[in-house]
DNA sequence: TTGTATGCGTTATCAT
DNA sequence: ATGATAACGCATACAA
């Protein structure tokens, strides 16, 4: 039988609504003496306050929802735990949600959230664009909620972004003051937002650099190693490039692997700038330059966004857009 | 204003009894008319039960606590997603707790879980021998518990846990079959039990080859891949080593590093054993040979033993010990 | 300084 | 086939 706190009002020989304030710290106007024999039968009984029950009066569950794609996918873990530390600091716990992008689960998940009564919900949603209709279900939860990562478009929620192009443009510009011209860029699949973002600052450099872009040098990739692996092959071996832009990580390692094969050396022959500074980055040879988007920033400044809306229930949306650091590692080199 | 099953009760001009037992598919006695009814409105209100007060009466959350040390260790993500799986498909939700391996945290999500009534707890401990102590007060909670990777020392309580004595047996056998003599082993911090079982695994190939092992080749690591690069150094300069086992993957690429600096070719010149098969194991070249561990496997056993403990309230004990595979890639080679 | 009584939203017991 | 009501464990308005 789990103790409850009658238990410890009956053994300290006091009423329930004296215990309540002092396990609650609102013991102000309570004797010493009240409250040190109470507090000792919580001590003897191992009292654990039920937070369900108190949860039904105050409304609050001090638990929030974290919704993301895949945990696996090794830009998440940093996330999750800049999301959980703030949570935990502020006396939150989060409940993990993976949906593989699948709008089933997605949706699932949100409802379980409401049901469960969570104060607020972090939302990394799939890459593809969404309809306006998908969150409208999730207005009508009326629980705060931030966007993270994806989700820029719809500008009626609150989020955390990265500033893609910004990145996009520091990452070509870094590559055209080393001196190379002929810059392959391995983008994302056509439909996802931050690819285009990323695209549009490597037009941005170039133009600012009054060189002209060849498109016959863009190729689309699938965030896969497999798919920088097969368009670096394509870009070096029918393609006079000096250096490659891949959009993420994954893609620049391939283009290594495509390079090792080829016998060309990095950064000798190529260089090569990736997107996302995941942290096998540093067990490679050489470190690849690459952009940091610090995902455990962007969870800590997300959860941060939501206690302040669920504390002053100030539903001011706004986008925050991180500034992405450019790392310079050994994988870029002037051109001879 | 959220929606409660009274309202629905009202709108629909019946009792919240049967609001609720159609909500819970318990509509045996009710008829077709009402029940239609009844959903109608619920669909219009969009109404949700509210699981909060379901759980005060039924005493079950549908709810269970995962406590790992750190998500941003590449073991777990793989590990929290066999358990979500499970758990997802259970109907349950899964509490996410990154404790750093804190005596602290750990109590303190512990004590966190028992007051949010989750149903089970996943324990993952610290590498490091717990008192048993330490597990009373959990036990005290009378929550069911499995623990996961770590623990399996303390005999009273369920955990999944690798064989690893079987593990580091399978890892040195194979060099050894390939003519290896010398083989370095980079162990993990003395005080943890997996490093010392590994290490058991590693005599009893020996023994089995009938070969003495030369304990000055025996070196401490620290499962960071600092250590591994400086034992490699050490055994590699110092020692005639034709082979390395390191106990985890993070080490072995130290090996790599360290071989890489002095000239050492991996296959040619050196065969490498690593543990854990890190994801990031696709990215590097020769792949390593390694253990693996199957992380998500264990976590999908896990979360099915805990959910075999919730619903059947069987106490029964049982440490499930997983056979590991050994994963031959290009880091070994026959040695000449 | 402390206690009594009400209600949170639901399920379960017992009627009808 | 359906409804009234108690109970879950707690916080809080109101009393004393």
């Amino acid at each position: 039988m789990t103790v409850t706190i009658k238990d410890i009002a009956k053994q300290a020989g006091v009423s329930i609504t004296t215990v309540s304030r002092i396990i609650n710290n609102k013991a102000e106007g309570i004797r010493k003496e009240t409250c040190e024999k109470v507090l000792k039968v919580v001590e003897e009984l191992h009292y654990k306050p039920n937070s369900i029950a108190r949860s039904m009066i105050t409304k609050k569950t001090y638990t929030i929802g974290l919704v993301i794609p895949d945990i696996r996918n090794p830009f998440f873990p940093e996330l999750v735990r800049g999301v959980e530390d703030v949570a935990n600091a502020a006396q939150y716990t989060v409940f993990l949600c993976n949906t593989d992008s699948s709008h089933r689960k997605e949706t699932d998940y949100l409802a379980i959230m409401k049901e469960k009564n969570v104060d607020g919900i972090i939302f990394t949603g799939p890459q593809e664009l969404q309809s306006k209709d998908f969150y409208q279900s999730v207005q009508e939860y009326e629980i705060p909620i931030i966007l993270l990562d994806r989700g820029q478009e719809i500008e009626d929620f609150s989020g955390v972004y990265i500033d893609n192009v910004q990145a996009g443009y520091m990452a070509t510009k870094h590559l055209l003051e080393l001196s190379h011209q002929n810059i392959g860029c391995i983008t994302g699949p056509a439909a996802i937002p931050n690819s285009n973002e990323r695209y549009k600052g490597y037009l941005k450099a170039f133009s600012e650099f009054q060189i002209p872009v060849d498109e016959s040098i863009v190729i689309p990739g699938n965030y896969q190693m497999e798919g920088g692996y097969v368009a670096a092959k394509a870009l070096l071996k029918e393609r006079d490039v000096t250096a490659i832009f891949a959009f993420n990580d994954l893609m620049a390692f391939g283009v290594y692997q495509a390079a090792y094969e080829l016998g060309i050396k990095i950064p000798e022959d190529l260089s090569v700038v990736g997107f996302d500074n995941l942290p096998f980055n540093q067990l490679i040879r050489p470190k690849l330059t690459t952009i940091e988007q610090s995902a455990y920033k962007m969870g800590e400044i997300a959860a941060k966004m939501l206690f302040d809306q669920i504390n002053n229930e100030k539903s001011v949306k706004e986008q925050v857009f991180i500034e992405p650091t450019l790392i310079i590692n050994g994988s870029t080199k002037e051109h001879a």
